[in-house]
DNA sequence: TTTAGTAGCAGGAATACGAA
DNA sequence: TTCGTATTCCTGCTACTAAA
């Protein structure tokens, strides 16, 4: 999304993205995009659709302070990234040690996590790697025997356009806390080469990656039709932390309650990535 | 108890660079 | 030329430790 005129604009120093073009094809990713564009009142651009970011580097080379490696932890956060590495010359004060120390704060305090701290020369050692070791999947499929209709919508609507639908969704990342279930999620597949190297990175430094590398969350979905608002509180706030762009959908009627939820989770919680729709716009798309 | 040395950290000035 | 950001270099503060 693009930064407001009186924003702050983080440079990030290497961003791998994933070009939805190259996975669903021109023709796919327009569609997708009209259907995205709709749902969101022309909110995301077709780039920020396009390009969706995998893996985020941050490098410092020089004497830094702990404020500067603090902020880039929070802007590699500001990615939305699935994986973030912050990369530190051990220059001055500065060291490996402290810079996790950093981190940990990072973690605690901006809400995010999968960002770990590296050496230049930790990632010297992959470069001349002939193979790499190769992805877990943690993706775990539940067996959903009643599916409400927007739900089967959701789910045929997703394999027409060639991504990956599933249903009753359990974000892999929550594995060992509170595990939300998202009523249906759209994932798309990362490419092999750029999955393998990070699970290489992680297994050699034993970092420990919560969320599944091999496939991203592309679309998050909560249904919430007769609920209370403090239930939908909750939807919007797992939607937020575990799809790239979440929809929570509901009647006509609901409508402005839900906004209002979202007006004040994303104020308060610092997102910008959850939508409302209306029920009868995902059972007309088409 | 005081003093000196050291590590860790914070902060600011100067400068480089690219975009508008 | 201006503006925003990154980088480099430097100084100062605080806490801790060991020696006098």
């Amino acid at each position: 999304m693009q930064p407001e005129r009186d924003e702050y604009t983080p440079y990030i120093d290497i961003v791998w993205f994933i070009d939805l073009v190259n996975v669903l094809g021109e023709e796919g990713f327009s569609r997708l995009h009209s259907i995205v564009f709709s749902w969101t009142d022309g909110k995301i651009s077709q780039d920020a659709l396009r390009f969706i970011p995998y893996a985020a580097f941050e490098v410092e080379v020089s004497d830094t302070t702990s404020k500067t490696v603090y902020s880039d932890f929070h802007n590699l956060a500001a990615t939305r990234a699935a994986i973030k590495f912050e990369v530190i010359e051990e220059i001055g004060d500065m060291n490996l040690e402290r810079a996790k120390r950093i981190r940990e704060s990072a973690i605690r305090f901006c809400g995010d996590a999968d960002m770990f701290v590296l050496t230049p020369n930790m990632l010297e050692d992959f470069l001349n790697v002939e193979s790499y070791s190769s992805t877990p999947c943690l993706l775990n499929e539940r067996e959903a025997h009643s599916l409400r209709h927007v739900q089967r919508k959701l789910v045929s609507l997703g394999a027409e356009l060639n991504l990956k639908g599933m249903v009753e969704f359990t974000p892999p990342e929550c594995v060992g806390f509170y595990t939300p279930r998202l009523d249906a999620a759209w994932l798309v597949n990362v490419p092999k080469a750029a999955a393998d190297l990070i699970s290489t990175i992680a297994k050699k430094y034993s970092l420990r990656v919560a969320r599944d590398l091999c496939h991203l969350t592309l679309f998050g979905f909560e249904y919430e039709k007769e609920t209370g608002q403090k239930h939908i509180a909750g939807g919007v706030a797992n939607l937020s932390r575990h799809s790239y762009i979440g929809f929570l959908i509901t009647s006509k009627e609901k409508i402005s309650t839900v906004r209002r939820i979202i007006n004040k989770y994303s104020l308060a919680f610092g997102f910008n990535n959850v939508f409302v729709v209306d029920e009868d716009t995902i059972l007309e798309a088409a």
